[in-house]
DNA sequence: GTCAACACTTTGTCCAGGACAAACAATGAG
DNA sequence: CTCATTGTTTGTCCTGGACAAAGTGTTGAC
């Protein structure tokens, strides 16, 4: 099979050039092979594996323990993790996760749409676009649907919001509130959903994309006078990146403007930031909202 | 002001942390602070060269002969695009960007309706998007927007095509598309622009988003039977990566698959590669697209 | 038993300076 | 002017070392 040179890799899988090196080094694991020029390739096989530990050092195991493990124990330390999302398996979440890998495009839009207004917009967003994003991501981890389908899938759902929030048109209630994503963190499906929430309750929601630096929000929250920043992290999001971009905006904010985080990155950890409302899921939102909306 | 350490300034920049090292080697230039533990602080100034530093580098100088040049040079070699694209200046156009300037979301998104209405999608999309969007990357280029103004109307832009495409459903007529930008590449803007032209022709088009590795590119474009794959590259993508892709993306596309490359990345440059469509404009789309259903 | 303070280990990121092939520019021959 | 050849520029990769921040385990006080 082919084999990739190590920006290849790190593009892939997200590692940094120097966290591949250091940890071919200290626990023999990865053995690229070299060219004639001395350079690094990673066969395909490797690089599977090093996506793997990825998103296991994503949920808390330490290097150390898992880096020079064989693959077969890796993949049995996913199972805990797959069967407890897997339990009920919704039957109308598994016909939708077929549709994804049948690249059946046109009967995806019209399911999803029929539960839309079967549900209502908060609804839909809260219990079936949410776990059916986390299905997704556990499907893609166990090679069951590729990369496109999961992009496929994440098209179709935004459509569908954008499109939904945008019929609402803008609020004309307090507050004002800003959403955007850090720099990395390419993922706006979370941000979408948080606005879905938010829209039908007549909240003013500017929403900047992904990938804003931090200067740049806190100068746009000033200008754009907003009451409410928003930042949303996904899986994929290193924890501890997350954490200290929150805390440096939050230093960035006036005091007069509150920072809502959220998303899956936060989940599960323990840690409080002083001053950050912090959103455990999305069913919390309106429950922010209304707290806001009392305090001022 | 604030300084920025290496990893901040290779994400700020798009310059890689070997290309500043070695650009510091080479030219002096940049000179970064050392901080207690001897590890570089870029000042923000430098950063802001930097970033002007890489466009000119986009736009085909070279390395010796403008990184150690003072800032003021640089200005001055930019001056003569900034003027060529600013000849008539559409007042149509300064009217909007001044909206975006100033934060003014709601007047921002009547407006583009209002034009929308009154042009159709296409002329639209090909005479007002477009042309706004080059003036909004030269604003930016000249420090009068920042980058959440710039992604506040990327925002604003989108919900408008994507709604719009959106109410068009899905068309019945060959040939169907696969559109979607490589790895690296993450402005979907340049797509939805193409998809806007293609859909109100009855066209199949199905969006996978930004950055989908190419082996999954080919496997989806065979999976979902479709004739046509098209991808897009903005200013801001190194050309020489972009041909590179395309090659590569071809090579792995069974020959009965059209492949169309267009974008920013690839004006200017005559180079042509074999047996892949390029699109030079997006007025050039409908006439790309008559060419296909005679020839199919 | 809980919690805080401490020492020890792990881990990611940075550094210096060298190397080389691919891209580019300059030169010369037909 | 066109094409091939030579020389220069430039980005990316290499090795091996260093160190602080984060994590883990232990001890002792309450």
């Amino acid at each position: 099979m082919s084999a990739l040179p190590i920006a290849a890799v790190e593009r892939d899988t997200g590692i940094p050039k120097d966290t591949l090196r250091v940890w071919e080094r200290r626990y023999a694991f990865p053995q690229p092979v070299r060219d004639d020029k001395g350079e690094r390739l990673y066969p395909a096989e490797q690089v599977e594996k090093l996506r793997l530990l990825r998103r296991l050092l994503d949920q808390g195991h330490r290097p150390g323990s898992i880096v020079a493990a064989p693959t077969e124990a890796l993949a049995a330390l996913l199972e805990p993790a797959g069967e407890r999302g897997r339990e009920p398996a919704d039957p109308g979440i598994a016909a939708l996760i077929d549709l994804v890998r049948l690249h059946r495009s046109a009967e995806l839009r019209a399911t999803l749409q029929q539960h839309l207004v079967k549900l209502g917009l908060q609804r839909f967003v809260s219990e079936l676009v949410a776990p059916l994003s986390r299905a997704i991501g556990e499907a893609w981890l166990h090679g069951e649907i590729g990369v496109a389908e999961e992009h496929l899938f994440t098209e179709h759902v935004q459509n569908l919001l954008r499109s939904s929030i945008s019929s609402l048109g803008t609020g004309s209630r307090s507050p004002r509130i800003l959403m955007t994503t850090l720099p990395g963190e390419e993922h706006i499906l979370g941000l979408l959903m948080v606005e879905a929430m938010l829209a039908p309750e007549g909240v003013q929601c500017i929403s900047l994309g992904a990938q804003t630096p931090l200067a740049d929000i806190a100068q746009a929250a000033r200008d754009g006078q907003f009451d409410v920043v928003a930042v949303s992290f996904s899986a994929a999001f290193p924890a501890r990146q997350a954490f200290r971009g929150i805390e440096q905006l939050r230093d960035a904010l006036p005091a007069s403007i509150a920072l809502w985080a959220g998303g899956a990155a936060l989940h599960g950890k323990r840690k409080r930031i002083d001053k950050v409302q912090q959103i455990a899921q999305l069913d919390d939102l309106p429950d922010a909202l209304a707290e806001w909306r009392k305090a001022n």
